[in-house]
DNA sequence: GTCTATAAAGCGATAGAC
DNA sequence: GTCTATCGCTTTATAGAC
């Protein structure tokens, strides 16, 4: 049961936020009665912090599969975005639990950073090292990792969390749709790659 | 009255969304009773649903704004990205808003298709119309108007929400923060422009 | 047009039976 | 460990006084 309505909770808070879930809402789901919720997990502040801090423990985790060694800039580029994009088609909800936690709940910023911000300076470390390492031998000029790490993110999120939205607008059916974003990921890749060489 | 309750309820919507939101908290910002929230807008979803179209318009109308006429592709999106950022830094908090919404909400979306589908038509048509003569003079090559549009999107409005994260996680202080935003102004027009080069 | 009062429902959380 | 029952509070929405 614990696990359940963890299970419940998880999928509930990644489809309509915080604000959007009761657990009463929980305990409907898992099939059980509402107080067990409390039991296990005490308040619903602490049930959603702990499926947060779960959600973002997965995203670091790939974020951090940054690739090493000697490989060009492409292959580079290529598989931080292949990593990304797959890690969307799996788990489009999760830009929305997170970005939906950074509009108005700070406390949702501290805890992130009081947990992974070893992450986050690890990511942006093996960027440098690899940016520093394609400068010195001359292949690359000056690219700043934070940007680069930006832009990458922003190419690959945005669309993601705004396809329903666009592809309506833009009048494609499911297939347009696919084949869109087949293509999109290509052309985010020769945009990067492009952009380094500027 | 009518229109003070609006103004706060645009604000407290724009701030913590539909479901962060009581017609009790809009009175009490008001300075009213809670009765007369109702008594103008009948229904919360309906003073949503009014705050929101509103919000929306005012997105579209700013995104609508593409320099047309014989002007260098630089200057075209250079201005578009101008027009973009000045918007997002004195409106936060739509995005985050429409973006909300986009998550679970498919009337939302309806909502904007609706009312709404025809200037995102002219929006694409008027990329299009440009793109076109750039390509029949030979100054570019084939450039596909929607990935363009969605590039410079993406590009502008991700770091904007998440910059509060961002810039705790690499540890920036405002200054730094405000040093960065301004670098990444041209840094995302640089962007764009090799990106069609290539 | 603005108020008080209140209905009906849902919420988070706890106590206590089994 | 799981349940029922319940407290105290908030929510949306309406009725009716002024």
């Amino acid at each position: 049961m614990e696990e359940q309505i963890l299970i419940a909770a998880k999928e509930l808070f990644l489809q309509n936020g915080y604000d959007g879930v009761s657990t009463t809402l929980v305990a409907k789901k898992v099939g059980c009665n509402q107080a067990l919720v409390h039991y296990y997990y005490r308040t619903k502040q602490n049930l959603f912090k702990i499926v947060f801090l779960q959600e973002i423990k997965r995203v670091t985790s790939r974020l951090n599969d940054i690739p090493q060694g000697d490989i060009s800039f492409e292959d580079f580029v290529s598989r931080i975005i292949d990593t990304q994009i797959e890690f969307l088609q799996d788990n489009i909800n999760i830009p929305f639990l997170i970005i939906g936690e950074l509009r108005n709940n700070s406390e949702a910023i501290e805890l992130i950073q009081s947990s992974y911000v070893e992450v986050f300076k690890e990511i942006r470390g093996k960027v440098q090292t690899f940016l520093d390492a394609k400068r010195e031998n001359g292949e690359l000029g000056e690219v700043v990792a934070e940007q680069l790490f930006l832009d990458i993110l922003s190419l690959n999120v945005f669309p993601f969390m705004t396809q329903t939205f666009f592809s309506k607008i833009w009048g494609m059916d499911q297939e347009e749709q696919r084949l869109f974003l087949a293509k999109r990921k290509e052309h985010i890749k020769k945009v990067i790659i492009a952009s380094v060489k500027a």
